[in-house]
DNA sequence: ATCGAAATAT
DNA sequence: TATATTTCGA
């Protein structure tokens, strides 16, 4: 009865139908504990020596999916041999004999737990969870074939997107993902503290992500309550977070997605608690930036019941916006322009799974403030207000910016500092800019404070970049930014922002301006500003009904 | 239902 | 204090 793909795609009732190798040398112990399996629907093979059980193994690989062995006092030999024969197999040591060092070999020697005995159902009932961490912790490579079909069969049934392509709704959560942090949990917790194994090391995560609350009270005896209990509730927000969530956006394939940003709390076994962050790159590395193509398209609701444990009940993660994080997030809102970066979109653009709108929209609520503090204390850009054109021939020592330093299209400049809200590297070229030219290195603080060009819609402006660099540098169409419109309004903090619509006397010199930048490319661009990009441009011009624009010429052909 | 601002929480 | 989350009105 050889689980074929297909059947296993049907293997609703998972554990169900287990097949477990069972070697113990006390027939009573054996009878005793197959009956327990069995009760459990257990597909039980029992054995009293390990060659036996090592023959069977070997003429039939995929005959099992886990094994329990039994630690006999007299001849562990007997088991180690087993276990180091039998490295494929998911093997629980038991034993009534709790030595730790016994304990500790088996472990050593690839044991996946050791349980003492008696062996309770609850216990018992738990050892699936081994095969499930097995089947998806193990590189294909490794994946014994006995253990593909449980990971497909078990990926299906959460709805995971797997090679062999399926794809619904699946939770936005990657598996493989996951089980790479389990297992480094797992590695941790056996390779250097902990002793006792857990119950469901592989699972931990999963585990404590159940109770938010605390409890957890997983520890060798862990019984059955893993997924069940608090189901939907907080559910609308548990989904977003999810476990690292992050990746697994539609694409499967590609290469590994950038890692989450979020933080995740790993509860051990000893009631200790470690943050752990995983970054989305490290700092030394260069990333392009997101890959992963992933269709905006993540988790829809209609998840099934086993979705429980993958939606991991986290509760609320605290996004860290890291530097890259918050990149992106600039990025986004750079590309959207702002009058189309709403929450939602950013959202979208960033293709950051496991962000939830709220996050962004708080993020962006903090962005916008700061922005809007740091306006009303430009002062140079009297330049702006000035209603003589000529001011703007000149270019003060230090321009102002919409942003500061930073360049849009490129793929990522190294690593970013702190300075949230200052952007990425980047320098303008020709125009002296208060970072070092070519050093793509972050302003302190300080760059914090970049300057918006006041009255200006910073945002409609994109950031200074070199000219040449990029196609849409130039296109100004002559229609009329919402940017320039509101360019008087020099007491930004004072009076309300006008209406990006509203026409307004200054717009004739923003059209020189406008005009002459146009007609000198060669020449930088005054207050070191940059075009819009492509993006905020075309979404303008369809804004204002202009859906066919000629990309081609863009760069010159801009008459007066 | 979403956005944005304000209130809260950490 | 700063920043992230939650709440609440529009």
């Amino acid at each position: 009865m050889v689980c074929t793909a297909n059947d296993l795609q049907k293997w609703k009732d998972f554990p169900k139908g287990l097949r477990v190798l069972l070697l113990d040398g006390d027939t009573n112990s054996a009878a005793e504990i197959s009956a327990k399996l069995e009760a459990m629907d257990f597909i039980v093979s029992t054995f009293c020596n390990e060659n036996e059980a090592l023959s069977a193994i070997s003429s039939r690989t995929e005959g099992f999916h886990v094994a329990i062995v039994e630690v006999s006092t007299s001849s562990s030999e007997g088991c180690y041999k087993f276990l180091e024969n039998a490295k494929d197999l998911p093997t629980i040591m038991t034993s009534s004999n709790q030595c730790l060092s016994t304990m500790m070999k088996c472990i050593a020697l690839g044991a996946v737990e050791f349980l003492s005995k008696p062996l309770s159902e609850d216990k018992l009932r738990n050892i699936w969870q081994h095969v499930v961490h097995k089947a998806f912790n193990s590189g294909a490579s490794v994946l014994s074939d006995s253990l593909k079909p449980v990971k497909e069969s078990v990926a299906s049934t959460l709805e995971l997107q797997m090679d062999n392509g399926q794809h619904e709704n699946g939770m936005s959560i990657d598996l493989d993902k996951v089980s790479k942090f389990t297992d480094n949990d797992l590695e941790q917790s056996v390779g250097s503290d902990k002793f006792p194994a857990p119950s469901t090391p592989q699972l931990k995560q999963g585990a404590r992500l159940l109770d938010d609350g605390d409890c957890q009270e997983h520890t060798n005896s862990s019984t059955e309550k893993e997924n069940g209990e608090h189901e939907h509730e907080g559910e609308s927000k548990s989904v977003e977070i999810t476990c690292e969530n992050l990746y697994a956006d539609g694409t499967l394939p590609p290469n590994k997605p950038e890692k989450t940003l979020i933080k995740e709390e790993e509860d051990f076994v000893d009631g200790s608690k470690r943050e752990s962050t995983v970054s989305a790159h490290p700092p030394n590395r260069k990333v392009p930036s997101n890959i992963n193509g992933g269709t905006a398209s993540p988790n829809k609701a209609g998840v099934p019941s086993v979705s429980r444990d993958t939606k991991c009940n986290r509760k609320k993660i605290k996004v860290d916006w890291t530097p890259e994080l918050h990149k992106k997030f600039v990025q986004a809102v750079e590309q959207l322009g702002v009058d189309q970066a709403i929450p939602s979109r950013i959202l979208e653009l960033m293709k950051v799974e496991g962000l939830t709108r709220h996050n962004v929209a708080s993020h962006l609520q903090k962005y916008r403030m700061h922005k809007r503090q740091i306006l009303p204390k430009e002062e140079d850009r009297r330049w702006l207000h000035q209603r003589d054109p000529m001011q703007r021939s000149y270019y003060p020592q230090r321009p102002i910016m919409a942003f500061p330093p930073y360049q849009s299209n490129h793929t990522l400049s190294p690593a970013p500092a702190y300075p949230m809200w200052g952007q990425p590297g980047g320098h303008l070229p020709g125009v002296q800019v208060w970072s070092p030219p070519g050093y793509p290195v972050w302003q302190p603080t300080e760059s914090w404070h970049w300057k918006p060009v006041s009255g200006m819609h910073a945002d409609a402006w994109g950031c200074p970049v070199l000219p040449p660099a990029q196609g849409p540098c130039f296109s100004y169409p002559q229609q009329n930014m919402p940017g320039f419109h509101n360019a008087h309004a020099a007491d930004y903090s004072s009076s309300m922002p006008r209406s990006t619509s509203e026409p307004h006397p200054e717009e004739e010199v923003i059209d020189k301006v406008v005009k002459e930048v146009i007609s000198k490319p060669w020449l930088p661009m005054p207050l070191g500003l940059k075009p819009p990009s492509t993006d905020s441009v075309l979404a303008e011009l369809s804004r204002q009904g202009i859906s066919n624009i000629p990309l081609g010429n863009k760069g010159s052909s801009n008459p007066s």
